[in-house]
DNA sequence: CAATCAAACTGAACTCAGCTCAGTTTTCTG
DNA sequence: CAGAAAACTGAGCTGAGTTCAGTTTGATTG
């Protein structure tokens, strides 16, 4: 499981793309983009650090796809989901269940994409580095969409008071991707009982009335 | 106010240590860390590159003294917010508003800060990029542990029932600082109904009850 | 008003991670 | 086996970050 995560459809078999990705996550994820030596990724993989430029334009590019990866999981872990649901609630807790379902490598992976994503925000020089940004900002759009939508979907059924969708699913959003910057695999807390406590936070956050103040 | 965020009580007259940390605020915030070059900052504040090294030990050690500075306000506006607050949920609200009450160049603190937090993880090779980092560290533990006694005072009171305050802390701050990962100042959306927003998401997670389930 | 000293600053040169280039080896295909 | 494409390599280039060995500026003091 840890490489399909990292496969796409056009590796070769003699392909060490999805090597690469699965060296650069765990480095990436360790020591953060910046501090890790290119060189280090080459190393672990078996390979000269040239060799790296016949799968990878730059480091940037090499970042950039591992990003448009995880973003593309998300994006498919969140419909496979919320396929079978019955109502916006259920939907709403599978979602978020869906996005703590993850393994370790996976939650490296989410990590670096929540550490680096302001990359995406302004326009890289080369093409193909362009070209994997422009993908992943789609992405980041298709993910909040799918939020959004299951959040119209409840209020329309009066599952859930009308509120802003686009704002609550960009809250929904940085509260379960949030988590990322302080979670390490191995902690005092386990997976399923954060997955828990913030599946309580966002269906309170959603469905929940205000208090009356004071 | 835009220099008084970023001064200390150790710069001297002639310093040009408050200048060189706005000029990287707005580098760093524009085209983030890593793209900015330190030369393009040295430019912006009128010295040569070298003379930067006067200052700073390096590039990371000025990210970091940002980072510590805009930490070190967010801990006093808390404070400040909430001393008068005469309930706990008044004083989440205030706190929540304080997070938002700030100038451009201080959202673009926060920006910067939000962006690069993963460099706090690892150890840094120089004496005083890691004294700075430490400070940070301790900040940031700070800033959780404010928000985790404001939980537990609210809990002991009955004002919100009974959750891990410290998991609640990161969630509620996860919610409150993730919004500068796609806020921009002059956007579509004022800062003022992005407060309310999350206010309002903040008062329905720490004091609303789960509706019932469906 | 020099003499003094620290703070502020500079140009030239160094470092080294990321990257290019020109060419070699390996594997697949007809 | 011939040819082509994929996979790979060692040597060297590049440039942002940094160091070094001084020079200038400006406040202070006898």
């Amino acid at each position: 499981m840890s490489i399909e995560a990292l496969t796409e459809a056009d590796d070769g078999p003699r392909s060490k793309r999805p090597a690469i990705l699965a060296a650069a996550v765990e480095c990436f994820g360790e020591v953060g983009y910046e501090a890790t030596k290119w060189s280090e990724v080459a190393d672990r993989v078996g390979i000269g650090q040239t060799a790296l430029y016949h799968y990878f334009e730059s480091k940037a590019h090499c970042l950039l796809t591992i990003m448009r990866l995880g973003l593309r999981n998300s994006d498919a872990a969140f419909r496979e989901a919320t396929a079978g649901a019955s109502s916006s609630s259920e939907a709403l807790r599978a979602a978020v269940e869906a996005a703590y379902a993850l393994s370790p490598q996976e939650v490296q992976q989410n990590r670096i994409l929540q550490s680096n994503i302001a990359l995406l925000a302004n326009e890289r020089a080369s093409r193909r580095e362009e070209t994997e940004r422009q993908a992943c900002r789609e992405l980041v759009a298709q993910v909040e969409h799918n939020w959004a939508e299951l959040l119209e979907r409840g209020m329309a059924a009066g599952e859930f008071p009308r509120r802003d969708p686009q704002m609550m699913a960009r809250s929904l959003l940085g509260l379960v991707v949030g988590v990322w910057r302080w979670y390490r695999p191995g902690g005092p807390l386990e997976l399923r009982t954060i997955s828990d406590f913030i599946t309580g936070c966002c269906v309170r956050m959603v469905a929940g009335r205000e208090p009356d103040a004071g």
